[in-house]
Formats: C-alpha cells, sequence, structure tokens
DNA sequence: GGTAATCCAAGAACGACTCTCATTCTAGGC
DNA sequence: GCCTAGAATGAGAGTCGTTCTTGGATTACC
C-alpha cells in the first residue's frame, strides 16, 4: 500500500486521541510537558501519509519557529515517539514511530526531489529479510538491530520533468 | 560476508588497474583528465573496505585538499564511477559504484557513529527483493528503482561503549 | 498567588558541503 | 623544448540544515 501517491499535499485528519495519550505518559516519565506545540508537531506528522522535513513542519503550523521543530523532533526521537528518516537530499524527514502508527512499513524515494514515501511489503518477504538482517548483524557483532528495505527512484513528477523539461 | 568489522582501518592494497583504465576511458568521454588527484581519490576508495567521508579520503592522502575530494567525488559520481551513500549522522560517504568494485552489496550503518560497512545477501533474498521491489516501484509510478537493504544498529565498538562507559 | 521548573522564539554558532577565484598544471600544437 | 588554452587545484568565503544559547513567557504545583 502507498501512501500519498502523486501530489506532495498532507492530509487532513489529525492524530488518533490515544496516540496523545501515550506520548503524553511517556513524555510524564521524563518530566517533561506534553505541550500545545509538542502537540501540533505530532498532529502535523500523524496527519501527514509521508515522513516530513522540519521546515514543512514549521510551514504547516504558522505558530512552529523552526528551532521549536527542531528540539521538539530531537526530544521526541529521543522518546522514541519519532523516527528520524535520512533522506538522499541530505534533509532528515521526520514520521511517528511504529509503534505509535501501529503499521509497519518502508520507503521510497526520489533521488531529484528528496519525496520520501511509505510503502508495506507482503509478510512473507517481511519475514525473511528480518531473518536475515538478524544473522547478518549477529556476525558482525552490531547489536539492536532494524532493517529498512529503501527503494530509490524518480518520482511521478520528477520522471515528468526529466521527459519533458 | 563483511568487510571490515570491528576496527575502522583501511585495508592495503590500491584499485584494479583496469578499473583504472575503464575511469579513464569514462573521463576522456566527457573530455576531463584522469589527474593525479582523481587517482588518488579512486585508489583511497577502493583500498577500503567500506565507503568514506569526504573528510576520511582527505585525510588518507595529505596531498588531497577536501575541496578537491568533494569535487573530484561529484564528478565520479556524475559519471557512475561512484555513490554516494547517506549515513544515518548526516554526512554523506562515497565507494565504488558496484558495476566496478564488482560485487552487489548492502549496508550495515552504526547509528551512534555512523560507521558504515558492506555484507551480501543470498542470492535467493535478493532475487525476490528485487522483484518486490519492482513491482512496489511500477504500482507508486516511480521509475528507475533501485533497492537498498540497509540494517541500522550498534557497531561492536558503540555497543562496547554503551555497556562500558 | 508565589515560585520553581519548563517551554519558547530569536538569533548566534556549528558543520557539511558548495562556490569563487587566483594560481598551477598539462595536453597538444608549434 | 617552448607556448598557450583550458582544465585542475587549494584556500577561503558563502550557503544551508541543524543545534545551542539566552532571556523572557508560561505552566504545574504548592
Amino acid at each position: 500500500m502507498i501512501a500519498a501517491t502523486g501530489s506532495h499535499d498532507l492530509r487532513q485528519s489529525a492524530a488518533d486521541p490515544v496516540v496523545h495519550d501515550r506520548i503524553e505518559a511517556l513524555l510524564r516519565v521524563r518530566r517533561r510537558r506534553y505541550t500545545p506545540r509538542c502537540r501540533e508537531v505530532i498532529d502535523v506528522l500523524a496527519s501527514s501519509g509521508r515522513p516530513l522535513t522540519a521546515d514543512e513542519v514549521a510551514q504547516a503550523e504558522d505558530s512552529l519557529s523552526i528551532s521549536t521543530v527542531y528540539r521538539t523532533t530531537g526530544v521526541l526521537a529521543d522518546l522514541g515517539v519519532l523516527r528520524s528518516v535520512a533522506g538522499v537530499d541530505g534533509v532528515s524527514r521526520f514520521e511517528l514511530s511504529e509503534a505509535l502508527s501501529s503499521h509497519h512499513h518502508h520507503h521510497l524515494l526520489c533521488r531529484q526531489c528528496g519525496l520520501v514515501l511509505d510503502y508495506e511489503l507482503p509478510a512473507a518477504l517481511e519475514k525473511a529479510l528480518h531473518a536475515a538482517a538478524l544473522r547478518i548483524t549477529r556476525r558482525a557483532g552490531f547489536t539492536g538491530p532494524a532493517e529498512r528495505f529503501d527503494i530509490e527512484g524518480l518520482c511521478p513528477t520528477c520522471t515528468e520533468l526529466v521527459a519533458n523539461p
């Protein structure tokens, strides 16, 4: 399943109330408040069908300054609420962690404009990949592995632009 | 197979003469010289068992200034001689393209220090992944896909550091 | 209501990378 | 071997994404 194909717009719905509750609980443990700014960052990311750059998050909400977005995403990433996605354009993007968004997925990246979309793999293939990743990390002495099956290509918009410049 | 496990040192051997010849031919078509600096960049990358940052390349050869490394790697990446690898630390690393290094591989990344190592997947799994990637990109309207099965974790050195700070 | 902790915005600082420009090198013609 | 045009080089300035700092605003808790 592919989210936000073609156009680069954001979805309309905000984050599930349960998601907010879980994040608030996590923050409480760390003695941090679930502030309006923090909630806004979560809502923007939850309502987008794809990982967003700090700049995109700040643009989506007038009340969010760029430094607030960076600070908040940093804290939330530390807590495991957000995941940082390294794009091919050197700009990092943020998305809700899989534990909160409740669907395991990988990324489809455009090597021209840096767009990042989500997709899901068939369960059988996912299982085989996971087993292979475990074997490989163990052999290399790595710990705490997480695998990513990223696919890089040209998005429809950039493909069109290359064909008809 | 894992290259350069544990210690982060570089291999000793330089690039295969055939590799140099092929790169020189590619550069000639573009009216560019295969200069000593350019050759040094290739040698450093070919003799390393893992992708290197621009800084690491410059450090490996006293005669290479950082701007020369960035300029040269840019040209060589355009030609398809080098591949740029986006690390988890936001620093890009370079390696010989698979066409030249003649082994298809993926990357093992340390989320702490950013180290990138190479590894190879069993052929059967590689084939299944490739087929899945084709299906997914076609459905999303992407073109020219290239898939990457990156595994992220803590390298042995960083695992040790976390255990005994 | 008081106060201590946290949050916030603005802007400075930082670092990776790119660009600029004066100098050096080199291929190819004499 | 010498000349010259054009490519390559290195130092340093500039750009841009990201992080840090600071001083004031807000909030939780008493």
